[in-house]
RNA sequence: GGCGGCGUAGCCAAGUGGCUAAGGCGGAGGUCUGCAAAACCUCUAUUCAUCGGUUCGACUCCGAUCGCCGCCUCCA
């Protein structure tokens, strides 16, 4: 079987190709850190970072780019969305960059999303940004008025062949006020001049001013993995004008297809209507992981493929999390039988049934990273495991060993669920605070044989116990 | 107005031009067990928004209708 992509380019499924053997360049928009990371980034993150995990798993070397925005993407109001953070939390522009930047990776590492190979910032990269506006001035894509450089979209015909847009059917103005620089409103900015009160400004050919939002995508994408990549990845409303625009630019630039393959994440919704940061509908990462484990998010997002939307709501989340523990029992059933195996030859069935469900699982990844029925073919796979295990047909260590191994791979590699000796984490204060209750229970019996052996097995431990009285107190051996 | 997508059981969610429409949650019954828990077994959609059409045959393809969502220069 091959691996086949949804291209949003074609809209079909494409088989999955690299441009050079072995080895897949992915590049994915990044977010812009003037704020918490909320549960939509979660899902398209979690979405990349199986496909990113899947070409591992398929033995591709992987080169995984993912920016981070702390220039140049402008609200409506056309105020700069990082100083807008800077002013609200008083503190220096790239100060908020450090900020959210860490709480983003901190969100993502809850999540076991893996880090991208390189994170560019696009303040860092001002200099590139330049030279590809300076490009394509040279070749006549844009125009420079008044100390901003706008890409002339009427000299790039394919302009609208990602999102099927024809530039003279939308409505010019529906929601922005056209800017009067413009030579025509589906123009955009490359690089806008800075008022002097606008705090990040850098010098350039056209004076002070500051990169416009889509080219650093281009610059960084081509600057780190080449003039034309495997994959593309970002949210669904970035497909237009976002995306559109990276394309125009960087094929303009270099006369060279920008990117192979689009892959688009649908959206996270809040009772059927997108969650966002401009609604106000939106639950922070932190916020949810009050309430459920890193795991249980992400196993609730991989239940839903990624090009459909999911609702996030509490009941569904908990449903997701009942689900994962039946997973979670199977992978424990497994490491005990484990402990009591003994040595002996490999099991046949064992080797099939492993062999089945791994090509099942497999066959369902490689349908666009369908990770839902994946899913689907890990319940049916821990069923049969149970079975096995509670048959005791006296399986070999080396038998179990392989259940092991291939249910590890399948679950914790490639969808990144079943961490273990994450239960572990908890704290032991409750369960001496049980022994010692206990064993007070023993001493009112004068059972003294039982409690003082649990008084010695805890010093043994490293807890020391005080009879005081009325109360028994206890602290660690220092 | 333009572009794109969705509608599958009580809920979530895969899927296919024709074998029994995955899987999970919830529910019912059972096996096992000192009691639990876990696990396992059985049942829980004669039907895929509605109405037409194409076809030997459609939930799947086409058209219309209804409902919902995203994008049209702010968003993962």
């Amino acid at each position: 079987m091959a691996l086949y992509v949804y291209n949003s380019l074609t809209r079909r499924k494409e088989k999955f190709e690299p441009l050079h053997e072995g080895r897949v360049h992915i590049y994915v928009c990044g977010p812009t850190v003037y704020d918490y990371p909320h549960i939509g980034h979660a899902k398209s993150y979690i979405s990349f970072d199986i496909v990113v995990r899947y070409l591992h798993y398929l033995g591709y070397k992987v080169r995984y780019v993912q920016n981070i925005t702390d220039v140049g993407h402008l609200l409506d109001s056309g105020e700069d969305r990082i100083l807008k953070g800077a002013k609200r939390e008083r503190v220096e522009p790239m100060e908020l960059v450090e900020r959210y930047t860490r709480a983003y990776f901190e969100a993502m590492d809850a999540l076991n999303v893996l880090r991208p190979d390189i994170s560019p910032h696009a303040a860092a990269h001002v200099p590139e940004q330049i030279e590809l506006v300076e490009t394509l001035l040279k070749k006549g894509y844009a125009y420079e008025v008044n100390g901003s450089v706008y890409y002339d979209v009427s000299k790039w015909p394919d302009y609208g062949k990602l999102s099927g847009r024809k530039v003279e059917e939308q409505q010019a103005g529906a929601r922005l006020e056209v800017n009067p620089e413009k030579h025509h409103p589906a123009d955009f900015a490359l690089w806008k001049k800075a008022e002097p009160e606008h705090v990040m400004q850098w010098n350039s050919p056209w004076g002070r001013g500051y990169p416009g939002w889509h080219i650093e995508c281009s610059t960084m994408s081509m600057k780190y993995l080449g003039e034309t990549i495997d994959i593309h990845g970002g949210g669904m409303e970035n497909q237009f004008p976002h995306h559109e625009c990276e394309i125009a630019q960087s094929e303009a630039a270099t006369g060279k297809p920008f990117v192979k393959y689009w892959m688009h994440n649908n959206m996270v919704l809040v009772d059927g209507v997108k969650m966002s940061k401009s609604l106000g509908n939106f639950t922070t990462i932190s916020q949810a992981l009050e309430k459920y484990s890193g795991e249980q998010i992400r196993f609730f997002i991989l239940q839903t493929g990624y090009r459909s939307p999911v609702d996030f709501s509490d009941e569904a989340v908990k449903a997701a999390g009942q689900g994962l523990e039946k997973l979670q029992t199977t992978l424990r059933n497994i490491k005990q039988y484990l402990d009591r195996a003994k040595d002996g030859a490999e099991a046949p069935v064992v080797t099939e049934l492993c062999a089945k469900y791994r090509s099942l699982f497999e066959k369902e990844m490689d349908d666009d990273f369908n990770t839902p029925a994946a899913i689907g073919q890990l319940f049916e796979f821990s069923k049969e495991i149970n079975k096995l295990l509670s048959a005791d047909a006296g399986l070999s260590k080396e038998s179990v060993e392989i259940l092991f191994a291939t249910y590890k791979e399948l679950s914790q590699n490639v969808l990144g669920l079943l961490k273990e000796g994450g239960v572990e984490q908890v704290s032991v204060s409750p369960f001496i605070d049980l022994l010692i209750s206990l064993r007070n229970e023993l001493r009112h019996r004068k059972e003294w044989g039982l409690a003082d052996q649990i008084r010695d097995e805890l010093m043994k431990n490293g807890v020391i116990i005080e009879d005081k009285k009325g109360a028994s107190q206890w602290r660690f051996k220092e």
